[in-house]
DNA sequence: GGCCTTATTTGATCTAGGTCAAATAATTGG
DNA sequence: CCAATTATTTGACCTAGATCAAATAAGGCC
């Protein structure tokens, strides 16, 4: 498979995550005209609940956490929203206690439903965007799912870091750093584990010399296919991991 | 709460599901003149891999399982179709072996995705109807991800079975009659519990007095409101159970 | 730089749910 | 209606991951 089938087959999934939205952002720029700009720090959240008022949000910069919490004690991750996602109210579950919180400063457009459907109507350059980040968004959905149901608590958090790699990887050599804009209580819930659980997996994987940490919000990974061999094959999505090959194709390198 | 409120509610987001389409058929409708009908029976599956033909898919009649085959031995549930869901490539994760089983004799509309695209382009009824469906289905995989996530087996089992109840229960006086279009294993692995550890569940439930068997594929829910409140009160979704009161006006009653 | 706070890690223990094997029920096909 | 097949249930047992408590380690802030 060719470098280049890789990277069309990862823009096909993966929305951008670097961390601004340059590369994507032809749909957002025409949002930008009619939104208000939200900045939210660390630990901000913006209700999404049942009775939310009727408004659409688009991740400008930074990374959020939809959650849901069925009680005091519970909270669920349901996904992650990062730059160029689109959040509209119907799609979203109609549970009473929704939010999106921030994990690190973000930059979020929100405007009005009705003021965001007719910039739709009028722009089909909008209208594709939002289309193609709905679709994206339900097929990241679907694969949480899998995740979910289907993988083990070290294939999960295996199957996280190779994403994050391929997400928001930088490579120096043969290894991989990743700046994690989420606490370890962040991954552990949206992997659906407790954060000791995951505390532990992470100890597995540093005792195997798979990954390494660099302080609290950055990782090193050292062996990007031994961790993508921990899960599935079939779950390297739209990496295309090609698991006997460097598969750093798509990782901007530090030399660049 | 007003039970006009409350149908308005469930409507908006459980897509039909009394084996027909009749109700809610209007979109559907322009779609079956384009399309070809295929019809399967229990056990017969589409295939919607990575490597599919980009065909878009409708449910006439009839109810599927998406399914992933991460290995052999494992299978994931990932979602239900029920009539007058849409299914489109765009929307599904990237995985190699993906698959709609047929859980019960289904019709089912194929048509190429251009023709499809070309369809909503031109009909706005369309249009409008599979972006509802599109966005339906995304609030349904969140919820189904707060579930899988969140809750105990025994608060999945009992959530599902509301569930039904709601979307395809038939009340005689109190008790709710459900058939359902769906084995123990089926259930199990849309649950992500193995059919053993259901089947326990289930037992319990009936041991409670909660529900009953009657028929393989056919349950009573004696007690809806206590299956209601072995789970979170704000996972009852759509239905804005209200616990304290009688939940059943979206029931279709016998009588009628 | 050193204290204070908060996040993460680790140990010890417990349990929900998984696994495997065997026993029953339902269904199907004659 | 009965045998054969397949689906479900139940029992016995066992691990992955949860929980709780305590120890460390990172950051933050003066």
């Amino acid at each position: 498979m060719t470098n280049s089938f890789r990277q069309k087959a990862a823009r096909q999934v993966i929305p951008q995550g670097a961390g601004d939205t340059s590369g994507q952002s032809n749909g957002l720029r025409a949002i930008e005209e009619i939104a208000t700009v939200v900045r939210l720090k660390r630990g901000d959240k913006i209700d999404l609940g049942r009775d939310r008022a009727k408004l659409v949000y688009a991740v400008r910069s930074g990374f959020l956490i939809l959650q849901a919490d069925l009680s005091t004690e519970r909270h669920v991750a349901i996904a992650l929203y990062s730059p160029g996602n689109i959040v509209r109210p119907a799609e979203l579950p109609p549970v009473r206690s929704l939010a999106a919180l921030a994990t690190a400063p973000c930059q979020i457009l929100r405007m009005g439903e009705v003021a965001f459907d007719r910039l739709c109507e009028q722009s089909a350059e909008v209208r594709l965007y939002c289309a193609r980040e709905t679709a994206l968004q339900s097929a990241c959905d679907k694969s949480h799912i899998v995740l979910l149901a289907g993988l083990s608590g070290e294939e999960r958090v295996a199957s996280f870091f190779v994403e994050m790699a391929y997400r928001m990887g930088r490579r120096h050599g043969s290894i991989v750093t990743v700046e994690i804009p989420f606490s370890r209580s962040d991954i552990a819930s949206f992997l659906a584990l407790n954060p000791d659980t995951l505390s532990r997996i992470f100890s597995r994987l540093k005792s195997l010399g798979l990954v390494k940490t660099a302080g609290r919000r950055s990782i090193e990974i050292l062996d990007l296919q031994g961790l993508a061999k921990m899960f599935p094959a079939d779950l390297a999505r739209d990496f295309d991991l090609d698991i006997n090959r460097p598969p750093l194709g798509l990782l901007a390198d530090e030399k660049q």
